[in-house]
DNA sequence: CCTTCTACCGAAAACGTTTGCTGTTAATAT
DNA sequence: ATATTAACAGCAAACGTTTTCGGTAGAAGG
């Protein structure tokens, strides 16, 4: 049951190892007829290299790291899979680690992949991450990074964003050109980048539109979830009776807001419009079905991939490696939440 | 940027790799004074013992294959969780793939896999995979394999799987005892082993208390999706008028039929009953909330990994080493689909 | 003073490849 | 005939570890 070897076909055909080597990498200074034996041989014994030799010699695996703060979330395993398929097509394997969005468990999966000596890492920052004196260790053992989705401006690397700004700009300049004049907006974490990009292009489409911000009018949910959607929508339509749009952080969060709206049989979008932000496979499902933001987590995944491989090969051919920033546009998805 | 060696610390200190080794390993046979001083350099220049050098030596890299038809679908990617959470736990890593419920890629996935030396293989079938020899192949190199939700008689291995009859059977005695007298089926496709099964459980509630089985009362779902349920219940409706409940082959098959019977005023549950599979995200964000079966999808994972880690400890002791076949069992989830 | 131990250290082989260099033979050129 | 070259084969080192086996020194014992 051994594995089968070079040294186990040189012994066969009574030749060295070197010329097995060679024969089977087209080597041109191996005889026609050697080489024909050779390569017969390895087929039927059916040789294949042993991958842990070849990695100690080419100080390479073929392998990537990838670390997301949930596998187990729709628009992570969507990344995933882009991740996985891209880097099949490019000859390496992924080996996929969750953070579960704890800095702490981020720092060690790190080392973990340091340590199995990937060829590169792919990471989405964890939400309770802050300082990135780990991230600048990696850059300074001058291992490919590319980070993607939770970025930070600190790090001097790659990265692929989706553009929040504008996407969530997009969605409010939609409620609003429906008709919406008091628009809520039930954002995410204060912590973390994406929900202050999406505020942001809130307020941005706000004042595009000569109407007014009332921070009052804000609403913080940190655990993106159903139960923050109910409970926020509650409280807004206490202190704003007169709300006629809304603009999630999140689908879950709208699903939420949508149920209440639905409990209160207020109607949706006559009295009061709803935009999510992610298109999860939710929004197609909820009655009415959500209008909101497509994210290409596929796309985002191939993206990062191509941009780790672009270091990956500038590293080995000891060029100058440049960094790139790739931001990834969204798709409004207009469904039945919003006027027409 | 040279990675630290033990010959490094061999050479600063003046002594030979070996002793640097032992030091480092805990050998009795190193004194105290060179123990104490190669620990100090070691921690200073921050070694790490190089992965690709130890895995060509102990013909194992801590590296386990993972093969799923689809990896951004919610039960397999909860599966994948399960399955990266238990191998990190036990100090192992986890290179996923997705074989798209095809036989051809998930061959060449398998090869891959073997080529990259992966210390065992974690696989659920693709739909499409009906012929077993590349199994077959595997087993004869002893290499571990576990087989999970996707499984096969025919290959005598480890395998986890849920127990899709009895959960079936659950959700269908559920449905009569809340006073469905007759219930249509809109099953999965005929060749896959879960459909089949789900539909036996089926049979065996309406047997159990006596309600006659009509064929025509299933109907077949070959996409499992939201259209799919939106299709079949309409004709379901048409043959049927007076049916009184539906057990559908997944979540998004029921969120169709949810659609449709709200947009044809039939209440539910009040006149009609229905029940999901899977406990998808979506169930609990469908109006009225979805019942239905809940698989411990993380839970398989888990297992699974257990399953082969026993396998590999198993090979590498060369004990003679014993298959297992775990059935999980699933949760009866009631929700508003259904009368009390 | 010689023997036997103990405590410590290191040479070397092994894991399976790749590759620069050396060597051998035969063919060609002078 | 000798010198040069071409065509082929293999030695040995290297990648970074681990581990078996000997070896050396000093201490202890007779």
């Amino acid at each position: 049951m051994k594995e089968v070897t070079l040294k186990d076909i040189a012994q066969i055909l009574g030749i060295s190892v070197t010329t097995v080597s060679k024969a089977l990498k087209g080597y041109k200074d191996v005889s026609e007829d050697t080489r024909r034996s050779v390569m017969m041989l390895a087929e039927n014994l059916n040789y294949k290299p042993n991958a842990f030799a070849l990695n100690l010699k080419n100080k390479e695996s073929k392998t990537i790291g990838l670390i997301v703060p949930e596998i187990a979330h729709h628009f992570f395993s969507n990344i995933i899979q882009g991740v996985i398929a891209e880097a099949e097509k490019n000859g390496y394997m992924v080996i996929a680690l969750q953070s579960s969005e704890s800095n702490y468990v981020e720092k060690k999966q790190l080392e973990m992949l340091m340590d199995k000596r990937v060829d590169g890492i792919l990471l989405a920052i964890a939400d309770e991450t802050e300082t990135y004196e780990h991230l600048e260790d990696i850059l300074k053992k001058e291992i490919p990074l590319v980070l993607f989705d939770k970025v930070t401006e600190t790090i001097n690397c790659s990265k692929v964003t989706i553009d929040d700004k504008k996407a969530a700009f997009q969605a409010v300049d939609l409620l609003i050109r429906s008709g919406c004049k008091k628009i809520v907006h039930l954002r995410g974490p204060l912590g973390a980048p994406n929900a202050a990009d999406r505020h942001e292009g809130y307020l941005t489409a706000l004042k595009k539109h000569g109407l007014v911000y009332d921070p009052k009018m804000v609403y913080l949910c940190d655990g993106y979830s159903v139960s923050d959607g109910r409970k926020h929508i509650d409280i807004a339509l206490k202190e704003h009776p007169d709300l006629d749009g809304v603009f999630t952080i999140t689908d879950h969060v709208a699903a939420g807001v949508l149920q209440r709206l639905h409990e209160k049989k207020v109607k949706v979008p006559e009295s009061v419009s709803v935009m999510g932000f992610s298109n999860s496979v939710i929004s197609s499902v909820l009655s009415p079905a959500l209008s909101t933001i497509d994210q290409p987590a596929t796309q985002m995944g191939r993206e990062a991939v191509n941009l780790l491989l672009k270091e990956i090969n500038g590293r080995r051919e000891k060029k100058k490696i440049e960094h790139f920033q790739v931001q990834l546009p969204t798709k409004l998805i207009k469904r039945n939440t919003t006027k027409p």
